[in-house]
DNA sequence: ATAGAATGGTTTATAAAATAAACCTATTTA
DNA sequence: TAAATAGGTTTATTTTATAAACCATTCTAT
């Protein structure tokens, strides 16, 4: 019974929990809609997302909506598990 | 109803949160007490307990037990609200 | 047709944080 | 009296977060 568990450092990130939190919530989202609710600048989201990525939390397609570029994310089972187990592990924090 | 609201960059780090949440419960602790209970480095408790104090966060108060130093901490009002209000904030990323 | 603004990002540079390593002073112990 | 321990602080290093600059393409207005 540790109090304190570590806290994924991935996760533990404002920008990159609100990206989290809100994939979870919709399934799948646009590069332009997640930077829009996370009120975040497009370079940070950008290098943020590749984190996510790169941890295996988000899936992101890259494709074309007409003539323009459209980056498409969702999360992954691992990603979801990670979230959960991240909040898991805060609430002995915050509780 | 602005989702993902800014979270206290101060509170938003492991240990200084573990430290915070000590405090909490115990409204008073020694270094070596929150070191033990938060598995973390003097180094790093001492400068983190450092940031608290001079945001207001905590009370430190440096004195001597016997003829070894002892440095004994509180949260302060301040302190308190400012935890609740980060726990508030938070909940909206996490539920 | 072409200059300028807008879209949808990425890459690079800078500032801030977290952490560890080294250090310091005094005190106990062998 | 030398070495280890206590109780920290200070400094240096590594990571992060963030912003600024940039890039390619596409619209829009002239």
């Amino acid at each position: 019974m540790s109090e304190f568990k570590p806290l994924d450092p991935l996760l533990h990130s404002q920008l990159r929990l609100a990206v989290m939190s809100l994939l979870l919530s919709v399934e799948e989202a646009e590069f332009t809609f997640i930077k829009e609710k996370t009120e975040s600048t497009a370079g940070n989201l950008s290098v943020q997302l590749d984190k996510l990525e790169k941890a295996g939390y988000l899936a992101i397609e890259k494709s074309f909506r007409g003539k323009r570029p459209l980056t498409t994310c969702k999360i992954t089972q691992k990603g979801v598990k990670a979230f959960e187990a991240y909040v898991e592990n805060l609430k002995n924090y915050i509780s």
